[in-house]
DNA sequence: AGAAAACTTAACGTAAACGTTAATTAGGTT
DNA sequence: AACCTAATTAACGTTTACGTTAAGTTTTCT
C-alpha cells in the first residue's frame, strides 16, 4: 500500500478539513449575516480556527466571500443538470422542471440569501468571477429542446423564447422564497408554512403549464402592441420622492 | 393673515427641510450600499448637515432606516391605490395593473433594493413597523374584485384566489428587477436595457392573462393532486454541502 | 429686548473589525 | 535524529464608525 495514509486518529492538522471547515462556516454565517454584518472573527470562531487562517487560506474576506459564491453557484448548476427533459411526457417534464426548481429554492435558503445579497451590490462580486459566466446555458438548451419537443405534438404553443420561460420559472419560484419575511410581515400571516409553500407550488405550476398550453390568438398580439408597443416608459414613471 | 409665516429668502435653520435632505439621503445611500455599508458620517454629508442632527431628528442609525422604509412603502401603497379596476374591461384592467406594477418596479430601484435587504435580516426591521401591517388590503380587494367581474362575464377562470393572483404578479413583476444583476451577470447580457424590459414585460402579461383565460380542467386538478400532494417535500430535498 | 426653546456644531470616547507581524508547533523527509 | 516546511497561534497596529458631551448660534415668544 504505498500512497495510503494511515488512519488519522484525530489529526490535529489537516489542510483540507481546516478549509473546508471554513468555507461552511463563512457560508453560514455571510448567509445569515451578509458579507458585512459577518466577521471574520466570528467566521473563525463557528469554524473552530484561528482567525489568521481566513487569511492563509483565502487571503481575505472578500476572497472568501467569492469562494462561498462559486460554490453555491456550483451546488444549483449541478442540481440542475441531474434533471432529465429529454424523453417523456412534455408536461410531465415540465411540472417537475418547475417543481424540482420550486423545491431547490424552498430547500436552500442560502443560495437565496447570497443571490440577494449580490443583487443589492450589483453583482459586486459575482463579476470578478470567471467560473460563474455562463454564455451557453446547458439548462436553457434542455428547456429549448423541451419546449419543442411540446410543440411538435401540439402541446405547447409555438413560438416561446426559452429565456423567457426561464425567467418565469425562476420569478415565480424564486420570489416566493425570497421575500418569504416581507410577505409573511406585510400580510400577517406565515408564508413559509409546509401548507401555504404546498398551494403555492401547485399554482406555480397551474401558471407556468397554463401559459405553455395557451395557443395565444392574433386578437391577443394585437392588445400587447397596443398596450407596450406604443406607449414609452418614461410616460408613466413614478419618482420615489414625497 | 394670522398664522402665514414670512417669505424664508434662504432661512439658515428649517427643521422639516433639515429632516428632509437626511432622510432623502439616507434613502440615498441605504439603497446603494445597504443598512451596514451606509455610515451616518456619509449620509450627513451627502445631507449637507452635521452628523449630530441625524440622532438630533431620527434617535439613531436604526429608527432613520425604519423611517426610510415605511416612506418607501408609503409610497408604493399609494401608488397601488390610484389603480382604477372597478369598471371597465376586466382583461384591460389586470393588463393594466401587470403593467403597473412591472413599471413600478423598473421605475423605483430604492424599492426594490430596501425590499431585498429586508428580506436579507427576515424583514427584522420591518417588523418593528405599526404602519406597514398591511391585514386587509386594499390592493387584494380590488384584486378580487376584478377577478370576480371577469369570471362574471365568463372571460376569467373560476376559483382564483387573489392572494395566489397576487403574489404571481408581484413575482413577474419584482423578480425580473430584483435580480437584474447577477441575471445580467451569468447570461452576459444586459437585461437592463430599455429592449430587454419592453419585451420581457409583454411576455409577463401573457402569462397572467394565459393563467386567469385558461379553464383548469378536471384531469388538470388530478395531476396537480398528484404531483404536488402526495409526495412529501422532504423526499427530494437537497442540502447545499458539497 | 431678553429669555427660552429650537437647532447646529466641534470634538471626543469607545468599541469593533480588518489585516499583519512574528513566533510556535506538528508532520513528514532525508 | 535532525531538519524543513506546512499549518497554526498570539498579539498588535490602524482604521473606522457609532453615539455622546457640551458648548455655540438662531429663531421665537413674551
Amino acid at each position: 500500500m504505498p500512497s495510503l495514509k494511515k488512519a488519522p486518529e484525530a489529526t490535529k492538522r489537516d489542510a483540507v478539513k481546516t478549509r473546508a471547515r471554513i468555507l461552511d462556516a463563512a457560508q453560514s454565517l455571510f448567509c445569515k449575516h451578509g458579507l458585512d454584518g459577518s466577521t471574520v472573527e466570528a467566521i473563525a470562531k463557528v469554524a473552530v480556527v484561528n482567525k489568521r487562517m481566513v487569511y492563509y487560506y483565502f487571503g481575505g474576506k472578500a476572497e472568501l466571500y467569492l469562494a462561498v459564491l462559486e460554490k453555491t453557484y456550483a451546488n444549483r448548476r449541478q442540481h440542475d443538470s441531474v434533471l432529465e427533459m429529454t424523453e417523456g411526457d412534455p408536461e410531465q417534464c415540465m411540472r417537475r422542471l418547475v417543481r424540482s426548481s420550486f423545491r431547490y429554492c424552498r430547500n436552500n435558503p442560502d443560495y437565496i440569501k447570497l443571490l440577494l445579497a449580490e443583487n443589492l451590490n450589483g453583482a459586486k462580486h459575482l463579476r470578478r468571477s470567471k467560473k460563474v459566466l455562463n454564455l451557453h446555458s446547458p439548462l436553457l438548451e434542455k428547456l429549448g429542446a423541451l419546449l419543442e419537443r411540446g410543440q411538435q405534438i401540439g402541446l405547447f404553443r409555438a413560438y416561446t423564447d426559452p429565456l423567457q420561460v426561464y425567467l418565469t420559472i425562476a420569478s415565480l419560484c424564486f420570489f416566493y422564497h425570497s421575500n418569504n419575511a416581507t410577505l409573511s410581515t406585510v400580510f400577517g400571516r406565515d408564508f413559509s408554512s409546509s401548507d401555504s409553500s404546498i398551494e403555492r407550488e401547485v399554482h406555480v405550476e397551474d401558471v407556468v403549464l397554463s401559459y405553455l398550453k395557451t395557443r395565444p390568438s392574433v386578437e391577443k398580439k394585437t392588445r400587447h402592441q397596443e398596450s407596450a408597443g406604443h406607449k414609452p416608459l418614461e410616460m408613466i414613471k413614478h419618482d420615489n420622492v414625497n
